[in-house]
DNA sequence: ACTATTTTTTAGGCAAATCTAATTATTATT
DNA sequence: AATAATAATTAGATTTGCCTAAAAAATAGT
């Protein structure tokens, strides 16, 4: 496994989860800006490996083995930008580069020692879940607090309006990003939201609700 | 930047550390494990770029700025190891690979919060020196602790013979890497050494001291 | 249904880093 | 000092991953 082709097999594993379909030449050209031509290429190669299947001119899917590297390079990603930003002190939006380097060197006794280090998180700085040492995650579903219906349980994982205003506000409110918690009631008629954070009780608008993105927990 | 670049300029700063003069290409081909044609080709691109001084037939040198990455790339190596052995429970004879691919990341950022983290330290697991932010380590002198003389002081690096019988001795008399220690007397008559080590004072032979390595810290 | 537009692929090149084989320079030996 | 042995360099290939330009296939618009 080169380094080139774990991105693209990263690349195409995204495009999979967000379209639920393959990943046409186009999309990977655009998520890992190289050009068409160099994309048709690495697909060419890449079948041949049997990391894809490949029709020309319909797009790739990964096979069983190429979405398992795809999914133990994420896992090394997240791992690493959880431990950049909880051993670290790197801001949640200063991790990504950097991880997108370290993910490629390829040790299970490295990245299972630092997974055991972290403490087995199941979540990345940024909400999303990080795969375990079998391949497994957590399903969860991002979107803004505001959208959550009672009883919903999850993550704080980011604000939209990044501002020192809006984050100060946050600060005075003891919310941060990996807070978890659980939506108890929504008041019907301003949608303003009550909700258990941490060991706190509090009561949010919709206008500040609007601006928290959250990650929740699929109940099975 | 590139790593093999890199690993050229690593390569020969360590022959001209242990050789006292430049480095020839026969010394560097071995050290690298490439054939003496790819060296050959490599210093010509490196004397280009100015990070060598290269006389045809006659081996390199490194220019300062040549040095100067070859050293901020063995602080990378050295803070890895570190990170490995303190915080991940890697053994001192497991290190060295990951810490290979780990060294070619160059951020200042994550190298700097790395030392931080493992709080600024001047050896790393095998008793070398590491290198602080501004190039600059501690001079250190690796020897048997029977070579050592009175009044020395340093650190356990190392054991000649790592087998479990070995390490289980020095296990029972609280001995172990990193462990260190002043000399404070050497019986003429035996060669056996009075030493303080930890905050306990210890009588060893010559034939468990011939066995063990430390580096002496140079007093100025 | 046919043409225009967009997407994808092929063809041909380039740079980095390596290799083998052949050549040239240096060093050692008699 | 001439030659043998060793070391280093050049020449020519290969692989990986990218590029541009041109050609071919698929899709969209009327």
């Amino acid at each position: 496994m080169t380094l080139a082709e774990e991105n693209y097999l990263k690349a195409i594993f995204h495009i999979e989860q967000e379209t639920g379909k393959g990943a046409s030449t186009s999309s990977i050209s655009k998520s890992l800006n190289t050009r068409a031509a160099s994309v048709s290429d690495m697909l060419r190669k890449l079948a041949e490996k049997k990391l894809i299947s490949y029709e020309k001119y319909y797009g790739a899917n990964l096979t069983n083995k190429g979405r398992h590297i795809a999914i133990m390079t994420i896992r090394r990603h997240r791992l690493w930008e959880t431990f950049l930003v909880e051993k670290l002190n790197f801001g949640w939006d200063e991790v990504h580069e950097v991880a997108e380097d370290l993910e490629h060197i390829k040790s299970d006794q490295l990245i299972n020692a630092l997974d055991t280090f972290l403490g087995y998180p199941e979540l990345d700085p940024h909400g999303d879940p990080i795969p375990d040492a079998n391949g497994n995650w957590q399903k969860i579903d991002k979107k803004t607090l505001s959208e959550c219906q009672e009883n919903d349980q999850g993550t704080i994982v980011g604000v939209k309006d990044s501002s020192a205003a809006s984050l100060k506000l946050l600060d005075k409110r003891d919310i941060s990003i990996g807070s978890t918690f659980k939506i108890d009631s929504i008041e019907s008629f301003d949608h303003s939201i009550h909700l258990n954070i941490g060991d706190q009780f509090l009561l949010l608008t919709k206008k500040l609700a609007d601006n928290i993105f959250v990650s929740i927990v699929q109940q099975p």
